[in-house]
DNA sequence: CTTTTTTTCGAATACTATTCATTGTAAGTG
DNA sequence: CACTTACAATGAATAGTATTCGAAAAAAAG
């Protein structure tokens, strides 16, 4: 015990930890049951498994995906910005700004081209083009490029990438 | 009735609907019975809101979010990438083999600057090269531009721009 | 091989979801 | 503004699901 793999990152996962995070992933509203037969497990057995995966904070979070055309969301726009200092301050002072809007559905910290992108869902143009200029620009921000997004996809079963070698 | 409002689109969304959506982009393994008290409603009356909101199809899917550094992915990118074509069906191709790719984890189809962003999750730097190479460059691709996530922030709280108006 | 620890299981109990008859509320009609 | 009709909400009863817990099995340690 105790190996660097076993220390926190992954490990101790075995195949039907695996098959219980791939069926959540897919469908997080499944109840114990479904997911025991699933697994082909019992139940006890599956529900003991399942705390200590949140136990072990292998989950951030469940979240439901909405259709954004229903709750009235009518553009959507990446939203490239590069700073002028890169200091940590200016760098977390930004994101945690950023994190405060609601329009605000993604932030990616980049190294490259941009400093961040942000995935902005709003109103209409009125909307996205105030926002940016009133909340997203700032005296360290040196540019903001806007394209808009014609279509987003989200593939729900996030890599895992473990060898199950023993 | 039968206002275009009304058809397909958002409306006969209440505030209580809200109240069970914003509940669930929070925390989509929330129980009936605890939804119901938040609401303030009946479970009864929660669980019939509920399957109506499903049958509206309001939800695209409750998803887990896991911990990717405990899944084995080492390095996360966002590749930019331009094509030569530009007709429906090529765009429709790459949209849907990149689909099929377990390691691309969101695409957006853009306009402006890139056609496309792909965000990718992938074990090491070797299996993100290999990957671009073999599986997104493709005939019809005029440029690919990597670069690094240093860190990807999501917000569940997909805004809702509704007016309650009545 | 034996001991200790951990994991699994199923039956019992505790809890939660759904159904359904009833009541209440809002919208459509003369 | 009564009256009708349709729809939504309620709680009690039933059906279904989750958790607890003692026993047994399996895995790890000595």
């Amino acid at each position: 015990m105790n190996s660097i793999r076993k220390k926190g990152s992954f490990a101790e996962l075995d195949e039907t930890d695996e098959i219980i995070i791939k069926l959540l992933q897919k469908n997080a509203r499944l109840s114990n049951k479904q997911i025991a037969a699933e697994a082909g497990i019992a139940e006890s057995t599956c529900s003991e498994r399942l705390r200590k995966l949140e136990r072990n904070k292998m989950f951030f979070g469940f979240h439901a995906f909405i259709d954004s055309s229903k709750l009235g969301t009518n553009i959507e726009a990446m939203v490239s910005i590069k700073l002028t200092k890169f200091t940590k301050e200016v760098m977390e002072d930004f994101k945690s700004s950023m994190k405060q809007l609601p329009e605000v559905v993604s932030i990616y910290h980049m190294a490259g081209y941009s400093d961040f992108l942000l995935y902005i869902a709003a109103r209409d143009k009125d909307h996205l083009r105030d926002l940016i200029m009133d909340h997203v620009t700032k005296d360290y921000v040196k540019s903001v490029e806007t394209s808009l997004i014609y279509d987003f996809n989200f593939n729900p079963l996030f890599p895992i990438y473990l060898d199950h070698d023993k």
